[in-house]
RNA sequence: CGCGGGGUGGAGCAGUCUGGUAGCUCGUUGGGCUCAUAACCCAAAGGUCGCAGGUUCAAAUCCUGCCCCCGCAACCA
């Protein structure tokens, strides 16, 4: 049997399972599924990122120790591995030992084969604290990284990983390997990436203790990509005695999300290249989920907790439509809308009823078994037999939703071929004959095959449709496609609908499925109140919370609100929301900075008296000093001016 | 010039790498069927493939320029 290794990305435990990672693991666990169907010896790895100062930091915060914190989000990620039907061979965590094994057995191996690759250098520049990295002198601007954090002159004595050394041997070998980052478009971004030349790589730090110790120097650990990245290999025994997975699986497959394509596609064959080790087999960089169009994270508050779908529907149709719904490679819109519609069209109308209805006219015509007659030639098997090489193809190129469409293909015609032969009216007048249990089989068993080609997608539920179908698994093999396999006589069980149609308004209407919200910390009732969820989180909800403490007048009267004339306003380049504005308060003007562009423009602001909070700390935005706080209520985020009599003149104090 | 994604019938999307009758799902209209989960089948209407140039026998697809939308990042003092 040929190896077949492929990994998820190790997800960081330091936030709780999301959208994104669950299609990871997903889709991992269909290639994965899809593999053993085509007979290879398959070992399927997913695991935690444990190690960092964030999870140090949160761990603080909550008073308990990181390897607390990492012990929660794990279990919860393991039971919903185990809800989703994910079957995976192994789970690896970068806190156990057999992983710190690989990471040292990692760097001996650098250091012995290549002596200069890791040395000790005293890196003085700007330090991006958010980032935990040092940011390139012509990156920084204005006294920020280019992903806008702040950044500090620091000097620090780290490891280093003498990356530069790697460019051209890294530039030919993905000449020499067209296909090694998939789509395209991710090859493409690599190589231009290293074209510009690589930089010495910092793969210590001393800032912070939550990590690996680094070999010889334990004031340092080892930094992330390092360590993590590492976890493919390690988890395969790789630095312990028993490493015989490590010969027999690695170089293996890595299924990631598109933002970390360049460390697994250049940082990490780097360190595999100075250790004299075989380099991945493929990286596969899939897309984003989006939500209205926006990244679907935390701090946007439109986190998808497919919880709820998965209590009311179980596993396989959540898999079938993550799958379905999005191009791989290509971001797509998650959205419970576009579920319960991919289920009731797909799966209860075409995959489901398809079934029943065959099931039914089986069990009334022929007693429960499967039609005695079998049948060779028919339009059918032509038809089943020139979609299986194309479901293969797709399926070999990772290209599931053209997989999926092949399948559907085949439920056409299967349905098409239902109404052109019209078995009840055959029934009504000729019985049972042979010419109708050819009809029936033929329709079962293109069925079988349908299912053997979902079964990847739909591991739970294909076990049962076959059951139903006179068969029995719960595996399958690409063997079982060929015509024929349907046993005549066999039991069938019509059962109920294996896709019930649901009511989309009903659903959506009670308890706000709709992710936003439902989120494992929050107590049930809170799901109910979300039925926004689509939005950030709002502000004026948080604001007008009943019982938030109150302050005396006197706390009160420490503001001072002024009542100010705009003089000018502009608008911040490069800004989204921000409004230059110069004001008067009556004997003095003032230049303040408002978060409300995305509600007024320059022109209408101009003469308008609002109200500000006059003695409010400085603060820089954007470069710009703001010397006060324009008042504003907040619907959704979109902000609304605090209205003031026009008569009222520039300089009064409001209270 | 911060990084990135996208503009294709009413809606949501494939197709663009590897030019060659513009395809899918939903929706709409008409017809058929009654085995089935108000499901299924057939047919029809509906598209200047963002705009303008260029290359070509041929452009949604390749090249150039432009417009617009969105995500990330920043940001609501």
């Amino acid at each position: 049997m040929k190896p077949f290794y492929i990994t998820t990305a190790i997800h960081y435990v330091n936030e709780l399972p999301h959208i994104g990672q669950i299609y990871e693991n997903v889709v991992a666990d269909v290639i994965a599924r899809y593999r053993r169907a085509a007979g290879d010896d398959v070992f399927f790895l997913t695991g935690t990122d444990e190690h960092g100062q964030k999870i140090e930091r949160s761990a603080a915060a909550k008073g308990i120790r990181p390897i607390e914190l990492a012990d929660r989000v794990v279990a919860e990620y393991e039971r919903l591995w185990k809800l989703l039907g994910i079957s995976h061979d192994d789970f690896i965590r970068t806190t156990e030992a057999r992983h710190k094994a690989g990471v040292y057995e990692l760097i001996r191996l650098i250091r012995e084969k290549n002596p200069d690759d890791i040395y000790l250098g005293e890196h003085s520049g700007w330090y991006c604290s958010s980032e935990e990295t040092f940011v390139p002198d012509a990156q920084v601007r204005e006294g920020r990284c280019e992903n806008g954090h702040a950044v500090e002159r620091t000097t620090e004595r780290n490891y280093f990983f003498r990356l530069s050394r790697y460019t051209q041997p890294l530039l030919d070998f993905y000449r020499a390997h067209p296909d090694f980052i998939k789509p395209q478009t991710r090859y493409n971004e690599v190589i231009a990436f290293v074209e510009a030349g690589l930089r010495d790589l910092s793969i210590s730090r001393s800032s912070f203790s939550w990590g690996i110790p680094f070999p010889g120097d334990p004031e340092h650990v080892v930094y992330v990509w390092t360590d993590a990245l590492t976890n493919y290999i390690s988890a395969l025994g790789f630095g312990s005695a028993d490493n015989e997975r490590f010969t027999k699986y690695w170089p293996g497959t890595h299924l990631i999300g598109k933002d970390i394509v360049r460390f697994h596609a250049v940082y990490w064959p780097a360190h595999l290249l100075a250790a004299g080790l075989p380099l991945p087999a493929q990286i596969l960089g899939h897309g984003w989920w989006l939500r209205d169009d926006q990244k679907i994270s935390k701090s946007t508050g439109n986190i998808v907790r497919p919880n709820e779908i998965l209590e009311s529907f179980g596993p396989d149709p959540f898999r079938y439509y993550l799958l379905r719904e999005m191009v791989f490679g290509q971001d797509a819109n998650y959205s419970d809308e576009a579920f319960l519609q991919r289920y009731n069209s797909d799966l209860a109308n075409d995959l489901g009823n398809t079934l029943s209805r065959s099931l039914k006219m089986c069990d009334t015509y022929f007693g429960g078994k499967t039609p005695p007659v079998t049948c060779d030639t028919n339009e059918l098997r032509d038809a089943t037999e020139s979609l299986v090489p194309d479901y293969l193809r797709e399926m070999d190129n990772f290209a599931f939703q053209r997989g999926l469409d092949v399948v559907w293909k085949l439920l056409t015609a299967i349905n098409a071929y239902i109404v052109a032969h019209e078995p009840w009216k055959h029934f009504k007048e000729r019985g049972a004959d042979d010419a109708l249990s050819r009809v029936i089989w033929n329709i079962l068993e293109a069925q079988r095959i349908v299912w053997i080609m979902m079964f990847p997608f739909m591991p739970t539920l294909g076990t049962e449709a076959l059951r139903r179908i006179g068969g029995s698994a719960t595996s399958v093999r690409h063997t079982d496609l060929a015509w024929g396999g349907l046993p005549p006589k066999a039991p069938v069980d019509a059962g109920q609908a294996l896709f019930p149609r649901i009511d989309a308004a009903e659903y959506m209407k009670p308890s706000a499925l709709n992710g936003g919200d439902v989120n494992q910390e929050e107590p049930k009732e809170n799901a109910a109140v979300a039925p926004a969820a689509a939005g950030p989180p709002l502000e004026t909800t948080q604001a007008i919370a009943p019982d938030s403490h109150q302050i005396t007048i006197d706390q009160f009267f420490e503001a001072d609100l002024r009542v100010a004339e705009i003089l000018a306003a502009e608008k911040v380049e490069k800004s989204k929301k921000l409004m230059k504005l110069r004001v008067s308060t009556g004997d003095a003007e003032r230049t303040l900075v408002a978060g409300i562009a995305s509600k007024y423009t320059a022109e209408e602001l101009v003469g308008r008296k609002v109200v500000i909070v006059a003695n409010l700390k400085p603060a820089t935005l954007m470069g710009i000093e703001s010397n006060g706080m324009v008042l504003a209520a907040s619907i959704d985020g979109e902000p609304s001016l605090v209205a003031v009599d026009p008569s009222v003149p520039a300089g009064t104090k409001v209270k």
